[in-house]
DNA sequence: TAGAAATAGTTTCAATACGAATTATTTCTA
DNA sequence: TAGAAATAATTCGTATTGAAACTATTTCTA
């Protein structure tokens, strides 16, 4: 907990809150929530995907997206159907309302948007990807996955 | 939204969820969960802070910060009184029930701490150093503050 | 092929998480 | 110096969050 590597942890911790912040402001925008955003964002890249995968491509834990995803069907944005080819299984896909909110949160005026083009016009792609790797092999040692 | 922005958002996302689990396991080994463990360490590291001090510090709302302290004084490992110069203020310390809690999390069974050493271990420090500061950099950018 | 094990989701529960409204106090300013 | 504005916390309401227990279904295996 000394050190530089705890400078690491404060700093994810502060770079991902200012994330979540952009997020925040664009799902507000059509008036739901960070999460409900991220979820019609996986949805409109994906259709068709099963509950898990989403849990798993969002890093959250299915338990917390099957409330939301409730949410977002209460919202009447997200339809759910059980899989034929499964009966346990549940797949999910953007209603036509869905699709028009995700691309309302992401059009010109998304702060999301124009700050992460700015962060791609600042840096050269070499530093980025050096940034990516870095954290990549960073996250592999947390995990015990070196 | 697309390409490499992208990867950085996601990048961190799962960064910030791989230190996350490693902060609630040493929590959850002193029966405490992660949000409370960093208030603990944050205490024990500046005695006699206020509330809001300690919300920026851990970027946290203070209305959040505010409920976590009230389950920790509850528990008994933090004191709350009211500032002498400032009647509105609040200060916090540790008891020494807190402060023996917090030593036990960061032990040496402490798995943050072995694998923030072996990220320690595995990077130049000037890698390290060149990581934190494109990740601030680029926070400044998100935030608005270049 | 029957029972065990694994898998997919849901539900439940306690603890975050934050914005907005509120209270209490302090500081500013006309 | 009285009222306005600012500041420090708390309270409230809603939405995550994840672990654990649970149901339903599918797959494995003796």
């Amino acid at each position: 907990m000394e050190g530089i590597g705890k400078e690491i942890m404060y700093s994810v911790f502060r770079m991902q809150k200012a994330l979540y912040r952009l997020v925040r402001e664009d799902a507000a925008r059509v008036g739901i929530t960070e999460v409900q955003l991220m979820i019609l964002y996986t949805l409109l890249k994906k259709e068709n995907i099963r509950l898990n995968d989403l849990a798993e491509k969002l890093n959250l834990s299915n338990s917390n997206v099957s409330g939301t995803v409730d949410r977002l069907v209460s919202a009447g944005l997200v339809a759910r159907e059980t899989s034929k080819q499964d009966r346990r299984a549940v797949v999910l896909s953007l209603t036509d309302r869905g699709r028009q909110a995700i691309q309302e949160a992401f059009n010109h005026e998304s702060v999301l948007r124009k700050r992460l083009k700015r962060i791609e016009e600042t840096f050269k792609e070499e530093e980025i990807l050096q940034y990516l790797s870095i954290q990549q092999k960073m996250k592999d040692i947390l995990l015990g996955e070196e």
